[in-house]
DNA sequence: TTAACATAGTTGCATATGCAACTATGTTAA
DNA sequence: TTAACATAGTTGCATATGCAACTATGTTAA
């Protein structure tokens, strides 16, 4: 019986090249929003996004539902961005245990200096990716998603 | 002039794949981890195995290195693991700035079971990807990084 | 020699995150 | 009605992480 069969490909695995892959590209742009004098979180900025869309706010628990994140980490990245005034938390009237979380008009400002800069990143990142790279890149991260979601239910 | 040209397609962009099927990867070996009572994290994980291959241990630094760590970072995941008694800090005697980082008894044990384990959690990550498939998955990944560095550098 | 510089690692301060247990409020079935 | 359950959000405790400033030690050039 040999148990150590195939770990010595692990470099060669989806797992560790995702994971490094993600950390350098938070790196990098925090980098860029640093370099910009930009007080701000990719996660944050995401939020942003999401909120900037959606004037009239979304339930914090569905954010948290969106983004894929743990509520207890949402209430804490609202925090953060409640106190740095990028959005606010407005209880609802209809249901007095939600939160509408919206995005505020200093929150809205930012996110406009910003779109330049991240779209600037991401053809950065995307630099010498042909478009059926990209397409078969997405399959794949769609494909990961499903086997991951698939494999939790267990 | 149109600013916003293209951030419209931003969630068909590497960047927000990328982050959350990273993250849903660690929450599912984190999961994994934690229904076979086994307490370490993916990080964690990475570094026993780096540790494992090298029985003289490695430079504090060259590990933060190798495994693409900030060396405050790596000072803190070495001091959780040596907490939990997986790897031990040995000053090394040829330079006494030097750690040198050793896996432990312990932290071998614990390795070996966390073997098959692995192994069988990575062959669910990969089901249904094709050997095409995963060779463009880590072209694409590769150059993401490529582009990541150039541009870390302006 | 020794002052200037380089390297290794740590600490303060900060964000992001998850699990489990909790409070508060709303809903539903007997 | 009201007890049991469900839902929304927060808090305690934990890990992981980065930047900047720091200490300690080693190296190098005048």
């Amino acid at each position: 019986m040999e148990i150590d069969i195939k770990l010595s490909d692990f470099n060669e695995t989806i797992l560790p090249w995702l994971g490094k892959t993600s950390k350098l590209m938070n790196m990098f742009i925090s980098d860029v929003f640093h370099k910009n004098n930009i007080q701000i979180t990719k996660q944050q900025w995401i939020v942003l996004k999401i909120l900037s869309e959606k004037s009239d706010g979304i339930i914090q628990n569905e954010l948290a539902c969106i983004t894929e994140r743990n509520k207890a980490s949402l209430t804490r990245l609202i925090n953060v961005m409640e106190k740095n005034n990028l959005v606010a938390r407005v209880p609802s009237k209809l249901d007095s245990r939600k939160n509408l979380i919206k995005i505020t008009h200093s929150g809205e400002h930012l996110f406009n200096i910003t779109k330049p800069i991240m779209i600037a990143s991401i053809k950065a990142i995307e630099n010498n990716i042909s478009v059926d790279e990209m397409n078969i890149f997405l399959k794949v991260m769609s494909k990961i998603q499903t086997n991951l979601k698939i494999n939790q239910l267990n």
